[in-house]
DNA sequence: CTATGCTGTTACCTTATGGTTACCTCTATC
DNA sequence: GATAGAGGTAACCATAAGGTAACAGCATAG
């Protein structure tokens, strides 16, 4: 369990960070809005918890920058007035603590909102007319189902983690056969059987070798 | 919407629930707790608001009687002590809010609650011509009643909670044999008995094995 | 004490899987 | 334009993973 914490306080971060950290939470930290926006880029959080005030700005402007769908947002701030608690919800907000707080409360509210969410998530992912649901183990492209071998299963979910990033060779080969030896052929077969699968005549390619780079899962491999 | 308040305080009750009719929001009263039994039997509410401090006892109390799945409960206290709100959620609470209280935060996270409660509980299910009621423990098909054994039944309650989803192996014979050494060979049986007593000749496979990646309930879905 | 049903065990069958090999194509470099 | 190295394809087949039937031990009911 991954969450976000926006708070400019560093002495409360890093109690806060210990404490979820005790509670097996892990913690990314930003102490602006700049930093969190980058920071939180490419990571899917459990929940997020923000402070208000920031230096670079308040933490309601930044939950509405998120989309709908992302993590449950807990907010925290010094401020107790009931038009700063409204604002905070309806942003999105789902819980509101005021400072002073018990970290031992906000552990378990933030458990409670990491836990009504995760079934929310959604794994499902399309590019061109490939649709692949890794949850359901479905993948489709252009309305017929696409059968996968365990294998092929494996790398395609791994590309699509990274899409539309390449994934090196070696990562590839570490996470399909750990702790194995492996040679270059069965790495070759398997790319060549995933590729086959996901491409009928006159479909675009979307499965690419970048020479040196690795595999990656996009449109078109021009730069 | 329709929810029940337990609170000792007649003034303060009086003026929650008219604000909360004012929000649309119906309101069931009691002010003890044998009163709240007999109000709330029968009635299925989306949301619980519960006084700590009652005449005949505390909200805790009443927290505990409740089934794992009934309503959200939200805690109402003039207590702020620490050990008072974690005593609240270890029993279930999912919101604590310390008097006094602006009633329009109080009608947002009962809202809060009550929205995210509502996809809960429902326990039948049906998929093609097969009928499951977990409660009540009856499967059947097309009319026939199908008996299955104590396994069987594990079994079946957890591949329709996942369902259309696939359950991993190993997570089915966690669930099955808790601590148990474990054969491939009964994993198998137990597979094949539930299968061929949920399938008669001529009826669809419900039940699939996606090879290495586990067991899932639901219609085919290829060609 | 018999009967019935559940579950673990064994033995045997079927099949998709994936490692292997052999032979391509392409491109960069000298 | 010869060579090397990277990557792509097709076919072969041993085998692991899964499916089924039959049987035996052990409960529990009647």
């Amino acid at each position: 369990m991954i969450i976000l914490l926006v708070e400019d306080d560093s002495i409360l971060a890093a109690q806060t960070i210990d404490f979820l950290n005790a509670e097996g939470i892990e913690v990314d930290y930003a102490s602006s809005l700049t930093q969190a926006r980058s920071i939180s880029e490419g990571t899917d959080y459990e929940a997020i918890i923000l402070d208000i005030n920031l230096p670079d700005g308040t933490g309601i402007e930044f939950a509405k920058t998120l989309e709908k769908n992302s993590a449950p947002i807990l907010f925290l701030s010094a401020r107790n007035a009931l038009t700063d608690k409204l604002a905070a919800f309806s942003v999105g907000a789902l819980d509101y603590i005021t400072k002073p707080f018990a970290l031992e409360e906000l552990a378990v509210r933030i458990k409670l909102l990491a836990r009504k969410n995760t079934p929310a998530k959604n794994t499902t992912f399309q590019l061109d007319s490939l649709f692949v649901d890794l949850d359901a183990k479905i993948a489709k492209r252009a309305e017929r189902t696409i059968v996968l071998s365990p294998q092929q299963w494996s790398l395609l979910a791994l590309l699509i983690t990274h899409s539309p990033n390449p994934v090196s060779k070696d990562n590839l080969i570490a996470t399909i056969w750990p702790d194995q030896d492996v040679n270059n052929n069965m790495y070759k077969s398997l790319v060549t059987r995933l590729r086959t699968n996901i491409t009928k005549p006159n479909e675009k390619v979307l499965l690419h070798t970048l020479k040196k780079q690795g595999l990656a899962l996009k449109e078109r491999d021009d730069e």
